[in-house]
DNA sequence: TGGCTATATAGCTATATGGCTATCGAATCA
DNA sequence: TGATTCGATAGCCATATAGCTATATAGCCA
């Protein structure tokens, strides 16, 4: 691993866990307390606080509080940062351009 | 983690490493051979082969033959697919669209 | 105060990951 | 053929991660 390692890391690797992606998918909604977060899983109160400090780790949600409880939600500036590093490859899929990519890069070597 | 685990937990994951993200830079601009590829890091060749097969792994890119190197190029689809899931979220940050549902959840809670 | 509710933290285990060196296999070239 | 080049594979180590149970902390209520 890098010395110094890129936000971006983090982000891509919160976004790699599919009961962290369905937590994001849940607080798109709106914000939700822990409990409520944890309803839909089959998953320890630990193992989700857990997986909720690795998405504010990676800046992807925020908490607040109220009571005893800690309502998070979303941080849409992180999951910006990520789309916007996989728009750079847009092209490649969006008009076919891999396969325009492909006979260009064919064409090049027989120069 | 879970059974059965998700195409895009891959996806993700590979992404998820800055010498993996440079590597898929490299290649949206054509097809190119390990040599080549490993040529921007100061990392051995069994380590970018390494980072290579995660990335063919999650599908992000493909392998051809040219006699006794392994040409690598893009496959967007992947890609594609790691896009298409956030963009769900492009409305919470396109139009400052958090602090309206901040607003609304804070609204919806007075009732 | 005491007890309940909501969440965090500690500490353990098993597995995955990223790095390395050493080595193997296959194709090319002299 | 033999040497060289390109790349893959094996095997090792250190660290990170996902899960668990047990326990601590903090706020609310009777």
């Amino acid at each position: 691993m890098a010395i110094e390692s890129h936000p971006l890391d983090a982000t891509f690797a919160a976004l790699s866990d599919p009961t962290r992606r369905a937590i994001l998918a849940r607080l798109a909604l709106g914000e939700a307390t822990v409990s409520e977060l944890m309803q839909p899983f089959a998953l320890s109160q630990p193992t989700i606080s857990k997986h909720l400090k690795v998405l504010e780790h990676a800046g992807l949600i925020e908490g607040g509080r109220d009571a005893q409880r800690r309502p998070r939600r979303l941080r849409a500036e992180a999951m910006k940062d990520a789309a916007d590093w996989i728009e750079r490859f847009r092209d490649q899929w969006d008009r076919r351009f891999d396969n325009l990519d492909r006979h260009l890069a064919a064409t090049k070597k027989e120069t």
